[in-house]
DNA sequence: GTCTATATATTGATAGAC
DNA sequence: GTCTATCAATATATAGAC
């Protein structure tokens, strides 16, 4: 790839950022070709220029992803010095994220169930997103002393995680988001070195 | 209603019944009208005559599952003494439905989620699944001693089990489901009494 | 590289014969 | 009540002018 930038990628991130956030809030299957075109304020024809179907957008769209939380697991490691710190930083996506959740659910969770019931080899590269974080959130458990459990506490993290985007997204109640934050603080807590 | 079964009523429910299926595996928005004909084997054009549009069959089918669990939660009331035994058949479904939870994700869940992302008027009609779950929970957890935070208890209950079935779907890994049953039959007997 | 025009298939939904 | 034929809209995708 050049330093620098031209015009025919800028166009293509453009793209990619749209279908991002539009594959997140209305669903990927639910998304149009002149929807994504719109957002991104481009030709609907122009872009099979770019891609060649709306499945390679997907693939572009989860590679941004999945750079998105690299980036953001570096930063945590970063700026945050205890691995419990940083497992509170993560639990503390629900409250960050708080109307989007209510809203939309999680993207990760809601695109890999979307893509589980008819896409399913797309589905696969979806989950790379848990992969990022789970083997991140492994990590800290090892840190700070869980050592064989570790994985299935990423695992069990990551599960109640989802479970609380997606009742929030039910009820729209963002009162049990926030309880069910607090109670994964303290069991965070109650956890280590077990 | 008449004590007898017209044969329009049978066909009804064929579409309805055909229709739960499809709107499970597949998703309401990947579901066609041909596929719900198909399935149910009757001629495309026809069952316009049963229901003027796919959203109600949607709610039919909401209907129909609002029916299957509470019957499903009477017949464990009747043949299930205890509270906390009860509360883990709840607990076993991620067992019982091992195949298609990993499969599919919870029938429940999906839907919900596929329809808050663009049609929240019949979300709002699909929570009421969870609510039936939810009433039912959180009186088993009264009935345990939990006082008032039985409801608490019912609603992370129930987030527990979304996220088991979801990441279960994204990992289609069996023994995930079953770590995360046991660590929820602990968690019942854990809460008694609190 | 960008855009217009359009092809082709499928969708949800109707009209009307039987 | 059941079925065939078909509508209008929308989907993904392509061809080719500029």
């Amino acid at each position: 790839m050049a330093a620098t930038t031209s015009k025919g990628q800028r166009i293509r991130q453009q793209i990619v950022e749209a279908a991002n956030t539009l594959f997140y809030q209305r669903g990927y299957n639910q998304t149009s070709f002149s929807d994504i075109a719109a957002a991104a304020g481009i030709p609907r024809g122009n872009f099979y220029y770019h891609f060649r179907s709306k499945d390679q957008i997907l693939e572009a769209v989860i590679e941004f992803r999945l750079l998105s939380i690299e980036g953001m697991l570096q930063e945590w490691d970063d700026s945050i010095e205890r691995p419990a710190g940083r497992l509170k930083r993560y639990v503390k996506i629900l409250l960050n994220e708080e109307q989007d959740m209510l809203r939309y659910g999680c993207p990760m969770g809601s695109l890999n169930l979307e893509l589980a019931k008819t896409r399913l080899a797309l589905q696969s590269r979806a989950a790379a997103m848990f992969e990022l974080f789970r083997t991140w959130l492994s990590r800290q458990f090892r840190l700070m002393g869980c050592g064989e459990r570790a994985d299935e506490h990423a695992l069990h993290l990551l599960a109640v995680m989802q479970g609380a985007a997606l009742l929030g997204a039910v009820y729209k109640d963002a009162g049990f988001l926030r309880r069910e934050a607090a109670r994964l603080e303290d069991w965070i807590d109650s956890v280590r070195g077990q």
